[in-house]
DNA sequence: GCGTTCAGAATTGTGCACAATTGCGTGCAC
DNA sequence: GTGCACGCAATTGTGCACAATTCTGAACGC
């Protein structure tokens, strides 16, 4: 089975960088999350995150909730705190609202992007590529995800660049949960292609652009087939 | 001076509707700061609204946690909560995501409204016009936000409605802070047309629309010049 | 007169014990 | 064998006391 107070992923005991504060757990347990070392449907006893982190149960309690109201964990109350497990519906939303958002951060960056923002951009594509050659997908995956969150904070509005973090955030436990057709080979191509419209001040070339790629982002997921979830799900599901 | 322990707006002491659980109170501070009984700048103690709403710390503590990340409080370490007082730059940022989210709102309600929505968007100016007649301006300015929140919720996309409604917050906030020449004459009118657009479809004419009139409501405030601001404010920046 | 230092007050964060609620498994009846 | 009720285990929520930190105000030195 497995033993109480030890939450793979999190934390083996000796491997523990420093945990103070509330937002230090907030961002362990985030990045577990995002990068899938926490599972959908785990559950997040707040005694289990104390032992592992080392903090106190209110700073535990804090972070959770904040990454409820992320949509990253539900909550249950009296119940306890599970890694979310987004179904066909929210994904749709995720994706809905990503090509709405993006759309305005793109429009944003292509108006008033200046040659260091540019150069920016190309150098997290190019890192990318690197870490696709070398056969390192898990990250180069992650810094697929960041060029969109870099492209909202290059957007200059911070709220916009916040919502799109945390959208890119949904979207990887979602492609996680979803068979899935994706070759990564378009992807590049279209972050590529942004940033010459970006550069050139090709508003809406740029725009529609990025709308197409998040829709084919959506459309090589087959939302019909959500992958098997773990276990503990039916305590969330339950009753 | 002031009494410790009670929190003028939130709660006299009679006066105390069922608040158990933390989105209770959540709910309480929401309305409380949206509609101004709670003024930017005062400092909100977790004993003193432990005993203002007779409900545990830690449900205070979740409440204030969620209002701090809808930006509607700050919140200081180890200094406590304060009720946000959005300068300048912040109030910039609003506005353009407003723009940015509500032009896809906008979009998805002028392309895919029915007869029914349009009538719920119709019957909300409706009583909007009412209770400017009947000079409650305060109820007013609440519907007219609300117009707003309902196109959100309209557009059938729920991440998206819930953004606009801690934007739509927001906005009151900052209204309330800055200087202002609004007359709100033109805002009836730009929401009627609104609904027209949509209901026959017109989506470009729509989405133009809801940009200009975002628009023309930041416009329509002075930000350089902000009100002063109750005076606890300097416990929030000071240092 | 003005800035600095130091002590006291106020408030948040922690730890522990306990109450309350919920979920689960066993056992019983049919 | 199936369905239901009851009791136990697990976990969150509460209350209290205490530790830690920060703010306030006053006394002091220059």
């Amino acid at each position: 089975m497995k033993q109480p107070g030890k939450l793979v992923g999190v934390m083996n005991d000796r491997n523990r960088p420093r945990v103070e504060t509330a937002e230090d757990a907030y961002e362990h347990l985030f990045s577990a999350i995002v990068d899938q070392r926490l599972l959908p449907g785990t559950k997040l006893t707040e005694l289990a995150l104390v032992e592992a982190l080392g903090i106190g149960r209110r700073a535990i309690a804090t972070a959770l909730q904040r990454l409820t109201w992320e949509k990253l964990v539900i909550f249950l109350p009296k119940r306890g705190a599970f890694v979310a497990a987004p179904d066909a519906d929210e994904a749709r939303a995720v994706f809905a609202a990503r090509i709405a958002i993006e759309a305005g951060t793109t429009e944003a960056v292509a108006r008033v992007a200046d040659q260091k923002a540019i150069a920016r951009l190309q150098e997290n594509i190019e890192q990318e590529h690197k870490l696709r050659e070398q056969g390192h997908m898990r990250e180069a995956i992650h810094l697929s995800g960041g060029f969109h969150v870099l492209m909202a904070e290059l957007s200059g509005n911070p709220i916009l660049a916040e919502q799109v973090r945390l959208l890119v955030a949904r979207t990887s436990l979602i492609v996680n949960l979803f068979d899935n057709q994706i070759g990564l080979a378009g992807w590049h191509d279209h972050h590529d292609e942004l940033i010459n419209h970006c550069a050139r001040g090709e508003v809406d070339e740029a725009v529609t652009l990025m709308r197409a790629h998040i829709a084919e982002l959506q459309e090589a997921l087959i939302l019909d087939r959500r992958r098997p979830v773990a276990f503990d799900m039916v305590g969330v599901f339950g009753r």
